[in-house]
DNA sequence: AACCCCTACAACCGCCTTCCC
DNA sequence: CGGGAAGGCGGTTGTAGGGGT
């Protein structure tokens, strides 16, 4: 454990801190991050015990190793969403962002770099160190969160949420296309956009909006009338090119 | 036994968005 | 409307522990 300059503990966190911010929360309730410190008599910051909770304090979390199935989601999802690691956590019960995106920098990185490189090969593309890559629009992500108020604005108009084609290789400039979107090709997008938000496919724009109020598992996602649908991976990727991941 | 390397994951940092005054 | 505070996020770093040499 160390000090800051202003005088705030950093590193690690100890059994008796731990235990301290568990009570706080349990008695005044989560949020409220910057009165946890004194609440709590904690000499850490509100961000420190904020991340302390949600990545490792939280009853909910679920500790055991990722079953297949996680990881077959967990693949699925960032494949569509990119490293939206809280909206792809949204969609695991149990597992936080950090969990997530641990998981992916240590597990399936490696193995999605592997991915690119293999269909590199099998459509004998070359690469050329000395060309250098050319910039690519990138579509940027909307902000983290919906809020109430604003549910719906991203989905007036056209929308700046993230569409991810399958890893199919490289582009001309070789870049993995899986982890950019192409914006040379605005109206292929929007085809893609209207053919997902579609009504057969309003499950996605479910899935879009559901982060906030929701606690749901991957099950079952409830709209507004009541009614409930189900939230199928399957269905979502033979939007894009009905790829299969292969699981270890 | 000592050293090195790698893996896993907790924690930090900086930035962005939202909220409130 | 502008500015500051708070909440939240993704990227990155630090480090403990395990395995290999």
């Amino acid at each position: 454990m160390e000090a800051t300059s202003n005088g705030l503990t950093k590193g690690a966190w100890t059994a008796e801190e731990d235990s301290l911010l568990k009570q706080c929360i349990d008695k005044y309730g989560e949020g409220k991050w910057h009165q946890v410190p004194l609440r709590a008599g904690l000499n850490r910051c509100r961000k420190s015990c904020r991340l302390r909770w949600l990545n490792y304090l939280k009853p909910s979390i679920n500790r055991e190793k990722f079953s297949t199935d996680e990881v077959d989601l967990l693949l699925r999802l960032h494949k569509l969403l990119g490293n939206r690691w809280s909206l792809i956590a949204g969609r695991l019960p149990g597992r936080t962002a950090n969990d997530v995106k641990n998981y992916w920098n240590t597990h399936l990185s490696k193995r999605h770099e592997l991915c690119c490189s293999s269909k590199m090969k099998k459509k004998n593309i070359t690469s050329p160190p000395t060309t250098p890559a050319q910039k690519i629009e990138v579509f940027k992500p909307r902000p983290r969160s919906f809020s109430v108020k604003n549910a719906c604005s991203h989905l007036n108009g056209f929308p700046k949420v993230d569409v991810i084609p399958p890893c199919s290789g490289l582009n001309n400039n070789n870049v993995c296309e899986s982890s950019i979107i192409c914006g040379e090709d605005e109206k292929n997008y929007e085809s893609v956009y209207k053919n997902l938000m579609d009504k057969d496919n309003m499950w996605l724009k479910s899935l879009l909006e559901s982060q906030e109020a929701d606690a749901l598992g991957p099950e079952a996602t409830t709209i507004e009338n009541g009614a409930t649908l189900a939230f199928d991976v399957e269905q979502l990727w033979n939007l894009f090119d009905g790829e299969t991941v292969e699981l270890d």
